[in-house]
DNA sequence: ACAAAAGTGTTGCAGGTACACCCATGC
DNA sequence: GCATGGGTGTACCTGCAACACTTTTGT
């Protein structure tokens, strides 16, 4: 039996996948991920989730709001969830150490105060990334995909109120394909996860009808339609 | 800075919850958990979750693999898949322990060897619950039924060939809730998830027209009915 | 008046539910 | 024959997609 053998130490960390959508010079917005630049070995020069070590008296949510709070300046997530825990003993190297990812999402106009080395990344322009956090981007995307379609996540990366065409934008951006904004405005009214606050936004440059306003009718997350099948009886 | 205190040491385990519909003395089948009694401090008498330390050499999945085969001798799983990870630094006494949460399913007829201190249990009826294993249950059920109705997972619960009407037994089992036999044939059947083999049982002790038997069309887990809403277009 | 943007109405389809009805077997 | 369990057909309902059409604004 080796069962007692000494732990070499395997060292626990936390990272977070943060989305926001971001409009980048006058192209169309572009959901983008939150990296830092590596200035040290290993992988220097590669960029990285942001995170860090988890620290012996925090659970890893708290951890991961710390670290975001501290390192990037980030406040203002309004959805953080757990991801998938990526635990190969050669994931990096040096001593053991396993990751636990989160997907966090930042609403579209705020724009959070950046250090110098870190900065927004289209997700479908991704520069080199370190060790394995190119599959942990695109394993948060797939969720994130699949979240919108189900739940009123949107929330969470739309402004506090908005128009439908604006909220299309930011549907098109984060799910990748065009989505036809009257349907989109029918689904999420026909499930109450939208609600016009009644006024209009002033009409554009070059005329159109004024777009009524929307917020979202909760601002915490909801699964708004959990059975494809097999549902329960009425 | 007390960045670089001596990490005292962070253990990592794995637990598993392992599902398989069982039939019970006479009632209708149950959708039962594997758990085994403590016979030791602390919680002794309290039943605990499969599972144990994490070694410093193998990923996660390796290990709930070696320690169900190694202690509870079980190796027909056909589904495993990583659930949430429970990280409260007072989840446990003693030193703190991380513990990552799987899904294990086990089709229906398979009945393996167990020790002497481990038993199924009905999860309508658990016996008080070590630690936060209530809860690790709880979270596994609810993520069993959602996928029940838009991926092929019942592949890992179901007998290799059976009648719809013993299909259903297993779907109302680990549902909570009756379906319609001749519905579900229907859903699982346009989906291309199960096949007819050409087969068919025999009739029962009290008559009735002999059964066709079908199987599932593929026994890989696979996402059936992806989207919800906000499909692609076509 | 005309273009642009927003919003509404309508049709069609896909998938699911409920339930009545028909079929094959044991007794 | 009849009871029992299995299978099929059908009618209905809900929710979504596609697209034509109407409304309201700026110039």
């Amino acid at each position: 039996m080796i069962e007692n053998m000494p732990d070499t130490s395997t060292a626990h960390e936390v990272l977070a996948v943060v989305f926001q959508v971001r409009q980048l010079s006058s192209r169309n917005p572009q959901l983008s991920v939150l990296l830092w630049e590596r200035a040290m070995d290993p992988q220097r020069g590669a960029w990285s989730l942001p995170g860090g070590r988890l620290r012996h008296d925090e659970d890893l949510t708290t951890s991961v709001r710390r670290q975001l709070a501290e390192k990037v300046d980030l406040r203002e997530l309004l959805h953080l969830e757990q991801l998938a825990v990526f635990s190969d003993p050669h994931r990096v190297p040096g001593p053991r150490t396993i990751a636990s990812t989160f997907l966090g999402l930042v609403p579209s106009p705020a724009t959070p105060e950046l250090p110098p080395d870190t900065r927004w990344h289209p997700v479908a322009e991704l520069p080199p990334m370190a060790f394995d956090h190119g599959p942990m981007i695109t394993n948060a995307h797939a969720r994130l995909i699949a979240k919108l379609s189900y739940t009123n996540i949107g929330f969470a990366l739309a402004p506090r109120e908005f128009a439908v065409s604006t909220l299309k934008d930011v549907y098109d951006a984060a799910l990748g394909y065009q989505v036809d904004a009257t349907n989109l405005q029918r689904v999420l009214a026909r499930r109450g996860v939208i609600t016009p606050t009644g006024t209009t936004a002033k009409s554009g440059r070059s005329g159109g009808r004024p777009a009524a306003l929307f917020r979202f009718t909760e601002a915490r997350y909801r699964v708004t339609d959990e059975f494809a099948a097999l549902r329960p009886p009425t």
